[in-house]
DNA sequence: CTGACGATTCACT
DNA sequence: GTGAATCGTCAGC
């Protein structure tokens, strides 16, 4: 089923001061790719927050200000792509205004364009819900690498979009982030929104 | 320069 | 449910 138009999200989506709100409202809305002319496009359905300073699981907790986060502290609709256990790349959109260090993971997708080029990327024989579930998985299966850290996403190589869809309101859940044991008390807030039921959304089954 | 470790995934029990 | 993979990043010397 093609896509009908998608609409390219402005500043005006990124630079908003509440970050919890913006991940949530990313839920349904599309994320594009397209490197050496192949177009991969994917429906969010399940982000987590980053709040910045105050967030003891962020990476820019309590000011902390280095090479890598330097990214998080430009304005919003940037991206932030970095490498985890030195085998994933995670995806991360910027948020809020310059020196704000807010960002959202985006954490699974619904594959909707370019699955072939996304089964070439991933090595796996035949779409399933492993092909975009988890950060790693789907940063793989879109092509997105450390090295696109700082792209816009006001460019045509990555953005994300809304083509109309509009999850339910009593399909969006919310609940803690996976992975922020560390994180003390911040560890429980409510900052990872997901859409109830949908198979490519990550975690444990008692967290979906 | 060195060492510890992570916003994860996968194979295996 | 457990453990290994694998390397960039960062704090500390």
């Amino acid at each position: 089923m093609p896509i009908s138009a998608i609409k390219k999200l402005d500043n005006s989506f990124y630079h908003r001061q509440r970050v919890v709100t913006v991940a949530r409202d990313l839920l349904g809305k599309v994320l594009v790719t397209s490197f050496d002319g192949q177009r991969t496009t994917g429906r969010i359905v399940e982000v987590e927050a980053y709040n910045g300073e105050i967030d003891r699981a962020s990476h820019a907790w309590s000011g902390r200000r280095t090479r890598r986060t330097e990214i998080m502290y430009a304005p919003g609709g940037a991206a932030y792509v970095y490498l985890i256990y030195g085998i994933h790349h995670l995806f991360n959109v910027v948020t809020n205004k310059k020196d704000v260090p807010h960002a959202v993971l985006v954490r699974a997708l619904e594959p909707l364009e370019g699955i072939p080029v996304m089964l070439q990327r991933t090595g796996k024989p035949s779409l399933d819900h492993t092909l975009t579930r988890g950060p790693g998985n789907l940063s793989r299966a879109m092509g997105l690498l450390t090295l696109h850290t700082g792209s816009s996403l006001l460019g045509d190589t990555i953005f994300i979009g809304d083509d109309g869809y509009r999850p339910k309101r009593a399909d969006i859940v919310a609940g803690p982030r996976i992975g922020v044991d560390y994180a003390g008390e911040d560890a429980a807030l409510p900052y990872r929104f997901y859409l109830k039921g949908n198979p490519y959304v990550s975690g444990p089954k008692t967290a979906r």
